[in-house]
DNA sequence: GTGAAAGCGCTAACAG
DNA sequence: CTGTTAGCGCTTTCAC
C-alpha cells in the first residue's frame, strides 16, 4: 500500500512538497543537490504518487480505452485481435499509460460504456475498433470531446482519426499475383461485406481483374465472413464452378477453403492455388505453406498507440490518418515456386511492392 | 465532458452536495421525494460522478487489473486467451467494474507492471495467469496486500486464490475413453512441462494407464507445447512408434498432430484415434470432428471476477480455490461413433461423467 | 433525513 | 530555485 504521501516524501528530505512534486514530474526548476537528495528518499522508501490524487489535480490519467464493440467482439478470438491488442498494450508500456479494455457484447452494455467511458472523465483518450457498417459507436464517441483514433478505415471517415492498410490495393496485388501466374478463372471467397474491409478487398479483386482486361464473372465470387466454416462452407459451392485459383480474404477463409479443396480430392497449387490475407504467424499451417498478404498487425497496435498520443498531446486541428505497408508474402499455395524461372521472374516482382 | 459537479446537480436541485452524493450511490437515508427530484435533475443534465474524485475520496476504484506475465503473454493469441478474457470483462461490465490489461513481453515490462499496480493504488484487485512455474510475479503480487485472484493453480497453491479446472482428472477421463474404446498403444503429446496445466494433464494420462494396469510406455509420450506446430512435430516423431491413439494436451496440439498423420497417408479414427482437450468454438474443423474435453473457459471468466470481487468485498481470511467442470465430447476423431452399439454403450457412459 | 466541513493526495499558479 | 496556497470533485463523519 502506498502508505506515503509527497507530505512524508518532503518532510523526510526537508523541503517542500510542491519541490517533491517537481521531482517526480521532472520539472526543470530544481537544483540538482536538492533533485538527487528528493529522488534517493523516494527510492529508499518506494514511494509512488497516487493515481487518482494526480488524475483529479492535473485532469490527466495516463490511461486510454481501448473498444471493441459488440459486432466485433465476438469474433475477438480471430487472431487479428489479439495481435493488435498485444501491440497496443506493448505501446502503452512503452509510453507509462494503463489500457483500459472495453469488450462490448450486447448493445446495452455499448451504451453503458459509451456512456461510462465519455462522462466520468478518467480516460485521456480512446482506440476504437471501426466495426461494422452503420454501428452507431463511433459517431457518438465523435460527439464527444475525447481525443479518438479509430482502428480500421471508418465507413465515414470524414474527420476521424484512424489506423489502417490499404485494403483496395492489397487485395489488388494479391489478385494480380495470380494473373501473373497465368492462371485464369480466378475466383475469391470475401468477407463480411458489411464492414469496409470486407467490401475494399472484394474492391481490390475486382479492380485487377478490370486492369488486366479479365471478365469479372459475378459465379466466382462467394460470400464470407473471416471465419475458417465461411471459408468452407464457401469453397464448397465456389467448387462447382471450377475455378483455377483463389483469393481468400482471409488466411482463415483460405484454411477452411484449403479443407474443402482436399475433401474434394484436388492438389493445392496444382489444382487450385491460393492467396490468403493476414499472415498470422500462429496459423502456420505445417502441410501447406500459404501465400499470403502480410499485414502489420502488431505495429498496427503500435501506431494507433502513437497516432493517440499524439492527438492528446498536440489537439485534434488536423485529422490523421495512417496508411501502414503490407506485403505479398510467397510460398506454396500459389504456385509460383513451382513454376520456371520466367514466370517465378515477373512474380517475385510483386513481391516487394508495397502499397 | 462532465463539467458538471456534484455541486451544480445540489444547486440545481436546491439540496446539499451531500444529499446528491448520497443519491447517488444508493445511501437509504434520504427521502423518497428529495430521493425523486434528485434522480431527475441528474437524468435530464446526463450527470456522471467524476472517477477519479471518486477513487481518491472512497480509496475504491471500481477498477480491476488483468495481467499476463511475459511467459504467456507470448502466446495471448491462442484462442484460449481471447476467450477467458471475453468472461472476464463480460463480468466486469456486468458489475460495473473497468477492466485494465496489462501484457507483459519482456522481464522489464513485468517489473513495471507489478510496481505500477502495486504502488499507484488505483486498483481494487487484480487477475493473474498462473504462467510458468518458477515465476516470481505471484510470489511478489501475494507479498502486497491487494486482493488477488489467479487463472489456473499456481504450482505453489499455498494460501493464494485461484479458479481452475481438475486438469489430471480431465486429462484421466480423455484417456480412460479412449481405454474404454480398446485402443491399445495409446500415446500422448503433452502441453508445456514447465506450466502446471501441462504437467497435470500429463500426470492424467499416466493414472488412466496405470488403473487399468497398463504399462507407460515412455516413448509413446512426446512432448510439445500448446501450439498447432507443436503437435505437427511431436506427431512426426510419435508415428515412428505406431501409435493406435492419441490423447493431446491441447486442440492446437490434435489439430497440427492430425495434418501430420494425414500426410503419412494414415486416416483418422480408422488408423490412429485422436482426443483433444479445450474445445475452442472457433476451432471447429469441418473435416474432421474433434473429440475433445470441454472447458468452460468463458464461464472461468466470469468466475475469476466473481470470485475476485468476494476478496475485494469480504477480505482475504479464506483461501478461495474454484475448480470448474468439465465435460468430455465425443465426436469422430475418437472412433466412437464407428463402433458397435455395445462398445458405443460404454463409451456414452464417460460423456456425462464430470470432473 | 439533511447540511456543514474536513479531508483524500496531488498539481499548479503565484510569490518571493 | 523554492515554498505557500488554492483547489481538483467527491465521500464521509459529525452535528442538527
Amino acid at each position: 500500500m502506498s502508505r506515503l504521501t509527497l507530505e512524508d516524501i518532503a518532510k523526510k528530505a526537508g523541503v517542500s512538497r510542491s519541490t517533491v512534486s517537481r521531482v517526480v514530474n521532472n520539472h526543470p526548476n530544481v537544483s540538482e543537490d536538492v533533485r538527487q537528495r528528493v529522488q534517493r528518499v523516494i527510492k529508499d522508501t518506494g514511494y509512488r504518487p497516487n493515481a487518482a490524487a494526480r488524475t483529479l489535480a492535473s485532469q490527466r490519467s495516463r490511461m486510454i480505452g481501448l473498444i471493441y464493440p459488440k459486432t466485433v467482439s465476438s469474433v475477438f478470438a480471430d487472431p487479428y485481435y489479439p495481435r493488435l491488442t498485444q501491440g497496443i498494450a506493448s505501446a502503452c508500456n512503452q509510453n507509462n499509460f494503463t489500457l483500459n479494455l472495453f469488450l462490448a457484447n450486447t448493445i446495452d452494455e455499448e451504451e453503458k460504456i459509451i456512456s461510462r467511458v465519455l462522462h466520468t472523465g478518467f480516460l485521456d483518450g480512446l482506440l476504437v475498433e471501426a466495426g461494422q457498417i452503420g454501428d452507431q459507436m463511433i459517431h457518438k464517441l465523435t460527439q464527444s470531446e475525447i481525443p479518438l483514433v479509430v482502428m480500421g478505415r471508418p465507413y465515414n471517415a470524414s474527420g476521424v482519426n484512424y489506423v489502417d492498410i490499404d485494403n483496395v490495393n492489397a487485395a489488388r496485388k494479391a489478385v494480380n499475383h495470380l494473373i501473373c501466374l497465368g492462371y485464369d478463372r480466378i475466383g475469391t471467397i470475401t468477407g463480411p461485406v458489411d464492414f469496409t474491409v470486407g467490401i475494399d478487398r472484394l474492391e481490390g479483386y475486382r479492380r485487377a481483374l478490370i486492369e488486366n482486361e479479365i471478365e469479372i464473372d459475378e459465379s466466382l465470387i462467394a460470400y464470407g465472413k473471416f471465419a475458417e466454416e465461411d471459408g468452407y462452407h464457401a469453397m464448397k459451392i465456389l467448387l462447382l464452378q471450377k475455378p483455377r485459383a483463389v483469393f481468400a480474404a482471409s488466411d482463415l477463409i483460405a484454411l477452411g477453403a484449403m479443407g474443402a479443396v482436399k475433401e474434394a480430392g484436388l492438389r493445392i497449387p496444382e489444382d487450385i492455388a491460393f492467396v490468403g490475407f493476414d499472415d498470422h504467424p500462429q496459423l502456420k499451417n505445417p502441410g501447406l505453406e500459404l501465400t499470403t498478404i502480410r499485414q502489420p498487425v502488431r505495429r498496427m497496435g503500435i501506431r494507433l498507440v502513437e497516432t493517440l498520443l499524439d492527438v492528446i498531446e498536440n489537439g485534434p486541428a488536423v485529422a490523421r490518418s495512417v496508411i501502414m505497408e503490407t506485403q505479398l508474402i510467397v510460398r506454396e499455395s500459389c504456385g509460383a515456386k513451382q513454376m520456371k524461372a520466367s514466370i517465378l521472374g515477373s512474380a517475385s516482382n510483386s513481391v516487394d511492392v508495397t502499397t
